[in-house]
DNA sequence: TAGTGGTCTAGACCACATT
DNA sequence: ATGTGGTCTAGACCACTAC
């Protein structure tokens, strides 16, 4: 009895090459696939799994692309080492990356409508006479403030959250929930000397840099549904992510 | 006659779907194909091209994948526009982007081999006693000082780099020809005011913030080719980045 | 030479959205 | 009812790597 004797549903919606997939994802994150280990032949799985050979390419194809194989011409297919592995990308990572035990708060210091200066209002691609409510909270992690978010979003989005969801819930949960899914958008990193208003907000010594965060959020059909502004305390936070092959280029 | 006769060269070691992939994506960023535009079905195309449905498929994936294309089910397929597409990561943005017409330049001030500390020891996987090859750079535009940057790098990798390659080549476009393409890794972007050595350096104000890249990078086999140290002046430099599906996640 | 993955074909049946 | 994309099959030939 083979370890690739995978089940199936076939009254599943779930499409076949995608079942066995996670079956055989399973494997390597349980290491029961070991770092190294080679697959059998493509033809070879067919066969074990009564499938056709580009149903069985399509299954390798989802782990090959996630980074948990590699395949090579005229070798064979083998399992990737944790290392080599492209983990997904992941942002906001936050002191030492523990939140278990923490007590992170929200509060919400402002929620209200506001006059759209010109400049927002083309980076939210609305006429400069359409109403945006802006959206101001403080978060902190046992009582020790953290950052500053700052939010405009169009009105009637806003209509369908409440200052308590805030406090609550995630904006971008919220807004997913709201039919806003996010879908794509633009963020920009950057560094500075905090400002005086900030430093009080954060309890910032004098001159002490902060790590701002301004992205534009899109839903689905392209709409601009969100405008953050994000200052954090530096000494308490940093963004961490994965690079790929495509998010490579050099730094300057 | 339609627009979508390609050209196809039948010898090219270079794949059907991906000659038509590229082709087809000309269209969309030159923009005779317009957004929201459809394309002919699957089945037309596999006619137009004389290539088979699954092919059709294929060279659709690839720019559907890119965020060029959106498949929907029972509809067809269409030309998403350009806010809603995905464009690709990309990192290290420049003052307002603007490289053209400016006159960047890569001091070398340190190509040496150092004693491992303990620390770095473990992030470069390699046991105390190896040794590696601490390389400084410079980074300057236009005479003002950008970036420093300080690399990490295993000894047998640096003897393939010269000092003088690295004055007119970067970093890992000299990795690369040297055999150890980057493959994947692992950054974190913080804030802090900067030092005394780097405020010299740097021409910095007294207690002016910096931006700080630290990243790990290894080569295809999972190997670590790179452990960077990077600090920039935060008034003339932030990261941008595409945000997708898989990167999102709220920030904290 | 044998075995692997890479590409491609020519179909089939299904689920979905529109008419 | 029609046409679309989504899935899947059962082959074929090729290019690459090892032996």
């Amino acid at each position: 009895m083979s370890i690739f004797n995978f089940s199936l549903n076939k009254v599943s919606p779930q499409p076949v090459y995608e079942q066995y997939a996670l079956q055989l994802r399973a494997l390597i994150e349980r290491e029961v696939l070991k770092e190294g280990e080679f697959l059998p032949s493509e033809f070879e799985l067919a066969s074990q799994w009564g499938v056709s050979r580009p149903t069985v390419r399509r299954v390798i194809s989802e782990l090959a692309n996630d980074g948990f194989l590699i395949r090579r011409h005229g070798i064979g297919t083998s399992v990737l080492s944790n290392a080599r592995r492209r983990t997904p990308a992941y942002h906001g990572v936050f002191e030492e990356l523990q939140l278990d035990g923490r007590n992170p708060k929200t509060e919400v210091i402002g929620f209200a409508r506001i006059d759209l200066s010109k400049e927002n209002a083309i980076s939210l691609e609305l006429p400069v006479s359409s109403e945006v409510v802006r959206i101001q909270r403080t978060r902190s992690i046992d009582g020790v403030p953290l950052a500053i978010l700052s939010n405009l979003i169009p009105v009637d989005i806003s209509e369908k959250i409440s200052r308590t969801d805030l406090q609550e819930h995630g904006l971008y949960e919220l807004l997913d929930r709201a039919g806003h899914k996010p879908f794509s958008g633009t963020q920009k990193i950057g560094a500075r000397t905090g400002s005086i208003s900030e430093r009080k907000r954060l309890s910032l010594e004098l001159d002490k840099a902060v790590l701002t965060i301004d992205r534009i959020t899109r839903d689905m059909h392209g709409r601009v549904i969100d405008l953050g502004n994000h200052v954090y305390r530096a000494e308490r936070y940093f963004v961490e992510m994965a690079i790929g092959k495509e998010n490579g280029g050099e730094f300057l």
